[in-house]
DNA sequence: CATGAATGAGTCTTCATTCAT
DNA sequence: GATGAATGAAGACTCATTCAT
């Protein structure tokens, strides 16, 4: 008798081998996802972009819904990844660098962007818990520039609050197009140029100095 | 038959009846979509909604899809009214009023673009014929805006391309919460001071002037 | 307009066509569960039984489930409507008009009654809240019989409950095999029969009289 | 390959240890056909009750429908041995020992009984081959003693079949709220007495001898 | 032999659309 | 025009069975 549980030796073996199936459903579920919706979207495509029959994916995942949560989830660790090694903002350097690793990370993962955005137009649980949850941890970084700046005497006593939501939907103007699928992806280079852009834009306005 | 084609003094009335009557079941679609997009939303719900039975419905429409379109356009008119009647910007009170008035437009028939919003992310056919669309024609006022004040010197010579998808960024990241019934709807004085805000951060920037 | 609700008087003439409606398919259900079991039966038997769509099926019920739950309690109303009539059990002849009575009731409705047994012995709801209950209300008129005739000296001293018990089953050992199709359905005369036999041997025993 | 039909020494040992395995999933999945009916059990859930995967189970069998077979049959043997070692029933207390008897082989295999029960309602061949075949071999034992007391002058000329029948369904009475678990399991003293009772309420009837 | 992931036919249920009243 | 019952195709999910390891 082999024992039950099999060798402990292949047992780290599969819990990989699941472990990169459901990365597999997930991205191909995300990719279902960000072009027709979680409502619009069927088992049967998902399984078919996967490459598996409709009930492997139950093998992996209890159902559509938590597919869905679990492309949530997924999104979270790379952003976390990355702001973890935010450590302070103090120069206009600084703030183009966090905004070209968000670009990045966005990017890079877009089905899985896409799929949280379009969704949160619709679900309160994924805008409340994930969406927010997100933009105030980036906010919170570009607060706490703003607030040492003002305090130092180099930035106009603006709402730090008020601002920094604004400064987020400037570059999320930008990324959102290119998200989407309407506008092509930069290259590194116009992605640096672009943040520079925007940060140049925020820090001194359109208006000409009049010193 | 007492007619085929009924008294012609009448027509009108039926006519507009039956406008009236599309109008409703639009307003009442745009509220169920709105909330649980349009993949998610029933014919069922979308009747009950507008007090009328499912069957009445396909009186007035040729299905599911042509509600939603028939939102889309409808949301068009109102906006398309308001950008007529802005002639030129001149003033950074102009561009405060033009603001203004959008955020007016948006958030009076806050469940009409909250579903054109939403299916945005999906839809192809949206997007690019009627969002974009709609960016884009109010982008040029503000790229007019822009290019003039550079041709008289009050502006720094930025791209006014982005410059103004940045600016458009910016009013978006006030209004979208607003319209996702995240952030209350703000009085018109509050909308007022948070178009402002939004003008000065862009005209100068939140670096101290050096002069 | 002719008024959202329709004229008063069609309202009725609707509700009958929908109760019969139901009735119809209460009767195709009960004949496919009989046979097949609740959990052997598929919808598209029902339907076909009943001759109707499978998703008309759900305009009169809401699932598979809510079908058993009709169907064992459109099971109830026959014999509760007997049992009513019946008075008090005072002769011989008393009980064996209960028995007849009660083949009848179970034998007229031969599915409903089978679906409720064969269910009875998987689902402990219906046993206890259906079955169950049934039985003992038949046991309250023989245990009151039993207990009448001891205190009048007519019988011996038995156990009421226990008697009455064993007696059920004794009838019960006569309808089962014809509900279930083992034995075919007895004509009238050989009802009252067995109902005659059970009567005596329950009376009498089978031991010769030795007096 | 060592050898193609291993030691014959060791054939034995095999045998029974595939025997013992065999009757270990029998027993399992006795236990979920008896709560949740055949249809209503997955192979997964036996697989589950009797420790072992879904997989090594269709070593033992081959196919869900041969589980519930091979549960029937098993069902078979103890009742089978029981029955051999009746040789006549000659007195009241031959029946009693008799009705004990099979009190107590029902009840000490509880669920294979009760799956038999439950799907003799449902299943044509169960119920001929097997329940009816069962009551005919115990109605055989109780008809000869009918008989033989009949012709002895014992008995009255009661019809011995009919007068079987209702002496089975008296003690079906008994033992089936037992099997279902709606009735606890009564004590072996307990269980003689309602045999007893029954035997008793059998030969006397329940009218007071007016001898 | 033991295992359990893979499979896909089959189940219950929903829903856009039609149509008789 | 208004109604809502009827329809059946399509969707999410289950599960008996197979088979590679």
């Amino acid at each position: 008798m082999t024992n039950g549980k099999r060798c402990r030796l292949f047992e780290g073996r599969r819990q990989r081998r699941i472990s990169r199936r459901r990365d597999e459903i997930l991205k191909a579920a995300a990719c279902v996802f960000a072009t027709k919706g979680y409502a619009g979207s069927t088992i049967k495509e998902i399984a078919a972009q996967a490459d598996i029959a409709e009930g492997t994916l139950y093998n992996y995942f209890d159902g559509k819904r938590e597919i869905l949560l679990a492309i949530v989830n997924a999104s979270q660790a790379p952003l976390e990844t990355m702001l973890q090694e935010v450590c302070e903002l103090r120069e206009r350097e600084d703030v183009i660098a966090l905004a070209e690793k968000i670009f990045d990370v966005l990017i890079s993962q877009t089905p899985f962007t896409r799929t949280l955005m379009a969704e949160a137009w619709l679900d309160d649980v994924i805008l409340q818990d994930v969406v927010m949850g997100r933009l105030q941890r980036i906010g919170q970084h570009l607060q706490a520039f703003i607030t040492a700046r003002i305090a130092d005497g180099a930035f106009r006593p603006v709402d730090p609050v008020l601002t920094s939501w604004m400064v987020i939907g400037m570059f999320s103007a930008i990324v959102i197009p290119i998200l989407r699928g309407h506008t092509p992806v930069p290259s590194p280079e116009r992605r640096r140029a672009l943040a520079e852009a925007a940060v140049d834009l925020l820090l001194d306005g359109i208006r000409v100095r009049e010193g």
